[in-house]
DNA sequence: TTGAAAGCGCTAACAC
DNA sequence: GTGTTAGCGCTTTCAA
């Protein structure tokens, strides 16, 4: 059987308010008496209820963290990030995967504020949501979902920045055909991508064919049939820019199928620098974004306004945005 | 401010347990009643605290999940068969991630009973926590963590047949100065791997050069190391059996790098058929593991038992073991 | 220093 | 059908 504060406080024939200040360090116990309820505690296995324990000072050291998806190893090292940070400061973690479903991602935001998380994390799916989470009851903190009158701070490697940088390497080594394999349109993050990407074009006074815009999901097979279906359709392009490396890794599949070289035949980045990018096998140029911070920035971030919730008017919602760094592999190079 | 069932009650002049019965949809309220208080609840934004609910109910709803490692993606997709299997039964799940660290992993195991989850699925890292596991006051799913006398029940795959099908395929190839790279010494999965392996030589009365038994960790760096020193050592090996694809990417970078051709030079096997490992410039051979129905499964078991937490004279442990299939692709080939 | 009592938000047993 | 009351395990205020 569980084991409380009144089994210790009739054992010693004491109150169990004393129990409570003993366990506690709270002034207000002889030593004496402290010594043996924490004696008597641990002999009885007493664990705290921690939950009785949230249900008087209205938190329950908890954060909720919905993301659309755990095997892609992006979100597998945020998330990370986001637990080992959480837990020095001794908050655990409701994972929530909402699998890229918008109702679902709903259910998630009500069901983790019902369980009373003193704050949450999320990488929302779809703009439906945006007026749940602006209503939420706790502080929210939101990954790559900046717009422009933002209610909830939000957190993000420079999309934009990352998408020059993509640019600008393709145009370096003398790529001018250039094609972009977004994820899907409303995805704010592969807006700015491309929007960084055709801003690098235009410095150089390049133009960028947006026929070769191409909109798919943030998966293996969306990449492959992208790349099959704009190489049928035009043959000419130099090179592409995947929105992330998920994605450049189904392009890299139908190339090798069909014995086409990257970084010979044709250009290849992605974006994220996830660790099978760096593969002898695979090698791909990519625009790295800082996982493992993107996570501790986030929960810092969230931490800090649970701290200071009371005072809402203190409080305004920033925009982090972390530096992404060009990595250059072999599905990239100059072209002569 | 978030709303109770008192606010509602007030509001509407009745007593706040009749609000209650209203929204649970128990008897002894007027259909009068309870539509005017559902009605009510919307309007303000109620949000049930299923904190409160659950210290009434003894039950929280939840299950805690302690592993090792989140980025494996053999991890990624056990969990999300976890989560995804919770859900449809409305429980959520708090993530813990050990890390591979004794000492974390037994804080976790303190820390979720803290927050009163209603069981817990673990992937334990280390012997020296099973009598911690054992004296849970919740159940307890094992992830690969059968031994001699385990008082709580465990999923895995069927590692011993595993091996087998690892070393018969090997065999079968024509292989026959083959190594195993292990996960740490006292991992059972590893032990089990290794046994079956072996189990098949002997079958054929072939012989296991024990020299050939190399310990390592499940990761890549390990697959790397441990393929370097190895063929430096032993350049007579003509096959490895790595005891997860993890470790044999790591090996393949080697090789790689060596200018070593996977499937002609040398053969390697893996375990777990990770998605990467069907990439067509990886075309690992491996024993594929129904990862998400070890994560379904271990939950259905775990939220059986505490239907029937009660009657614990009713309860045996089970081992339930999963089937494990070859997967044969490009670096493993028939030898001349 | 200790005990008694109220209350966190809710459910459930009992009385009316 | 509705209100009252106790209690889940705990913290905290107020008396003693």
């Amino acid at each position: 059987m569980k084991v409380t504060i009144k089994d210790i406080a009739q054992k010693l024939n004491i109150n169990f308010s004393s129990v409570s200040r003993a366990l506690n360090n709270k002034p207000g116990v002889s030593d004496e008496t402290r010594r043996l309820v924490v004696k008597t505690a641990k002999e009885m296995g007493y664990r705290p209820n921690v939950i009785a324990r949230g249900l008087v000072s209205r938190t329950t050291k908890t954060i909720g963290v919905i993301i659309p998806d755990i095997i892609n190893p992006l979100f597998g090292e945020i998330t990370t990030g986001i637990i080992e940070t959480a837990n020095l400061s001794d908050y655990d973690v409701f994972l929530c995967i909402s699998n890229w479903d918008c109702d679902k991602e709903k259910d998630y935001i009500n069901a983790v504020q019902q369980k009373q998380v003193d704050g949450m994390i999320v990488k929302s799916v779809c703009n439906e949501n945006a007026s749940l989470l602006e209503s939420a009851v706790v502080p929210v903190i939101g990954l790559e979902s900046w717009t422009a009158n933002n209610k909830f701070s939000s957190v993000s490697t420079d999309n934009i920045k990352g998408g020059y940088l993509a640019g600008k390497h393709l145009i370096d080594c003398g790529y001018r055909k250039a094609a972009i394999f977004s994820g899907p349109e409303n995805s704010s993050a592969s807006q700015f991508r491309r929007q960084g990407f055709i801003n690098a074009f235009r410095e150089q006074e390049l133009h960028f064919d947006d026929t070769k815009f191409c909109v798919g999901e943030y998966d293996i097979e969306s990449g492959y049939n992208l790349a099959k279906q704009l190489l049928e359709e035009h043959p000419d392009t130099d090179s592409i820019f995947a929105n992330n490396d998920v994605i450049a890794l189904g392009i890299l599949q139908y190339l090798e199928e069909k014995g086409i070289k990257p970084g010979k035949d044709i250009g290849v980045i992605g974006f994220d620098n996830i660790r099978m990018a760096g593969l002898p096998q695979i090698q791909l140029t990519t625009v790295k974004q800082p996982k493992h911070s993107l996570g501790r920035i986030m929960v810092n971030l969230l931490l800090d306004e649970i701290k200071n919730h009371s005072d809402k008017n203190q409080h305004y919602p920033q925009r982090i945005l972390l530096e992404p760094e060009l990595i250059v592999r072999g599905t990239t190079s100059k072209q002569s």
